[in-house]
Order: structure tokens, then C-alpha cells, then sequence
DNA sequence: TCAATGGTAGACCGTATTGTCTACCTCGCT
DNA sequence: AGCGAGGTAGACAATACGGTCTACCATTGA
């Protein structure tokens, strides 16, 4: 649907790392991390556990390359889809409501695992960061350039984590997208002409 | 700090389920659902395994019942500090601060769980829902009442998430709430005097 | 040719997981 | 007096966990 992920066709023919990486993408997205078991995953992988631990010191170093691969994805995918819809602020809700209306939608991979391992494993929070900075710059940059573009930005970065979340406990992504898009508007008119 | 659940003095005196109950408050919201095994519990309450089995059925039981209890004196606890405020909209910030600066927050227990859990337990969704339509409800008492105050607190909750997430990532608690401050103020002036 | 690299296959380890069970003891109520 | 509810203590079971290890095989580049 969204992202070249899902292609599951030529997958048995990539080369180890590749495989265990996508699956775990699959399952670590799908079910959550503490959720899925290395065995599984190596299962899913049709790779011996030997090879996975070849391919990775350990479970923990598997989470980070997960974070990180699906990082490079979703931010490809999300510019490439803000300009497919104009390129300017309108295009933002449209964008995600791409992404909210796959079936496959869990929420924000990094919120996730930020609230399973964010105690755990401090490096998950370090990543989590740097996402929600590059989602804010990739905003930034939809946005008419006047002085405070970079604090909207932000602002509208914050806004929609809280659509991502509520999209992922409603059953249809309708309300989320509109409360965002009520403001998406606001902030940007306020903006332009202060009180 | 800011809820009469960590008090650790008389706990010992309390009856079992109530001692299991304050338990899994201390480790489930702190280091996670899954991260938290029945042993570790039963230990930290202490009482013994037939006991514990006997108050919750299962430890999905006990994760319900969690969560129940946790709603309830969070939504205590968030009424209370409206209240105390000044109860009008310029009190959200400044209670959702006392929240976001106290020293064991690891964001909201719902969107955690929801994150751990959601796909495996439904229930989780389900009470989810509830606990941030009762928290939008709690935002719309203390608005205005324009004819559009139900919208603006639902999409004011909308951004509350957004910042709980924030607060969650940030080393502190300022950016996020002077994120949330600014959406605040253009969401409940852009209602006023639209375009 | 031959050695290194990296794959397959899977036994094995120690520990942690959720949950059940027996046996006994201590209350309060009738 | 005695009964039952609910507590204590902890063995036990079956399975899942992350991780290590031996042994063998295939591809490839010097």
C-alpha cells in the first residue's frame, strides 16, 4: 500500500539481513517489540539462529537497526507524499491521511517503542528525537516562510502526534484528521494576524 | 508528589488486593506491562502467588484493573488542579506542568499500554477511548461556552496528547508546554474571530 | 587450489514466563 | 465448637526467552 515494505514477493530471494530486517519490521510494528520473540523472528526470516546473531550482536542491536530503517522509510515516504499533494501546508492532512487509512496503520513506530523500551533502552528515546526533528523540519519546509515558521512547525509537529495516537485507538481516522485540520488552521491564520 | 497513590508508609497494612493494585501502579506504569512479570509483582506486594491468583484471575485481569484505577485517580487528580488554578482555560498549562515536571512521569499510562498492547488486548483500546473522551469532557468545562467549545476541547485534547508524548522524549518538560501553550492560545482565539 | 567468509541446521543453556496445586494456618460468624 | 473464607508458603509444570555452540556446506576471490 504505502510503503515498498510490503512487497513480500521477491523477499526469500534478498540476502539475510535484508530478510530479518523486513520481518522485523512486520512483527515489531505489527505487535510490538517485547512482544516478539527472536525465535519467531528468525522463524519468519528463514534464517538460522546462528545467522541472525551473525547479522546482529543481539536483540537490542536489532531494535536499533529497526528504528533506524524505519526511519529512512517513513521519512522518504512522508516528503515524497507532502509534495505529491502541492507541497504546501494543505497537503499535510491529505498525507497523513494516506498513512492513517492503511490497514496496516499501528501509530508512530517510535511513540510505540518509546513507551515500551523508553525506560529500558535510552538510545530508543535519542532516535525518537531525532524522528520528531526531521518530521518538524520536513513541515518546516511546507510552510510560507515568515518569522515564526520554524516555532509553527514545531507547534504542528506536536498536533500531530496527538492525531497519530488518536488514530490508533478510533476505529475510522476521521476525527483525528479533522480536530488536526481545525488546528492546522488555526495555528497558521493566528500566526499571520496576531490578536 | 501529586497523587495519594505513592504514599509507601501504611501500604503494608492494606489489604492484599489493594497492595497488588498500588504495585503494579508503581511497576506497570514505570517499566512497562510486559516488562513487569507476575513473580516481580507478588514479590513487591507481598503476597503469594495464591493469593494474588485469587484477587485476578489472570494477569490480563490485573492490567484491566490497572488501568480502571488509574483512570480514575488520574481524572481526580486533573479536576482537582483545573480547579485549583482558576478552573478557566489558562489553568490547563500550568497543571499539565505540575504533571510533566514531576519526577516519575513517563507520559500517559493509556497511550502506553495502547502502544504495548493495543493489537493483543482490545480492552485496552476500549478503555483508552474512554479515558481521553473523559478528558476532553474535563477540557470542556473549563471553556467558554461558545457553540463550538465541544470541538475546541476535543481538538485541545488532541494537542494535550501530543504534548504528553513530547514531555515524554524531552530532558524537560518547557518545550513541550510552551508548544502546547501557543496551539492553546491560537485554537481558542481563531474560534472568536474566525478568518 | 585453497582458505576465508558466511550460510544451514539445530542442540543446548540458564533463566523468566504465566499459571496450578497441595498443605496448612488464622480469622470471623453462626 | 466448628465451619468456611481467605490468608501463608512454596513446589511444580510447560513454555518462551535471549543467547552460545559444534559441525558442516557453498560461494568466491587470491
Amino acid at each position: 500500500m504505502w510503503m515498498r515494505i510490503q512487497d513480500n514477493g521477491n523477499r526469500k530471494a534478498l540476502p539475510p539481513r535484508e530478510r530479518i530486517l523486513l520481518t522485523a519490521h512486520d512483527l515489531f510494528y505489527r505487535e510490538g517489540i517485547r512482544a516478539t520473540g527472536v525465535d519467531r523472528l528468525i522463524a519468519k526470516s528463514s534464517v538460522t539462529k546462528r545467522t541472525f546473531y551473525r547479522q546482529f550482536a543481539s536483540k537490542n542491536d536489532l531494535i536499533l537497526a529497526f528504528l533506524e530503517f524505519r526511519h529512512e522509510n517513513w521519512m522518504a515516504w512522508f516528503v515524497t507524499r507532502l509534495e505529491a499533494h502541492g507541497g504546501d501546508i494543505h497537503a499535510l492532512c491529505p498525507t497523513l491521511s494516506e498513512w492513517f487509512s492503511s490497514p496496516d496503520f499501528r501509530g508512530c513506530a517510535f511513540i510505540n517503542s518509546l513507551s515500551e523500551l523508553g525506560g529500558a533502552l535510552p538510545e530508543v528515546v535519542k532516535i525518537t528525537k531525532r524522528h520528531k526533528e526531521e518530521m518538524s523540519e520536513a513541515i518546516e519546509r511546507i510552510l510560507p516562510n515568515t518569522q515564526r515558521r520554524k516555532q509553527t512547525a514545531l507547534s504542528l509537529a506536536l498536533a500531530i502526534d496527538g492525531a497519530i495516537v488518536r488514530a490508533q485507538f478510533d476505529e475510522s481516522p476521521g476525527m483525528a484528521l479533522s480536530l488536526l485540520s481545525s488546528l492546522v488552521l488555526s495555528a497558521t491564520t493566528v500566526s499571520k494576524k496576531p490578536h
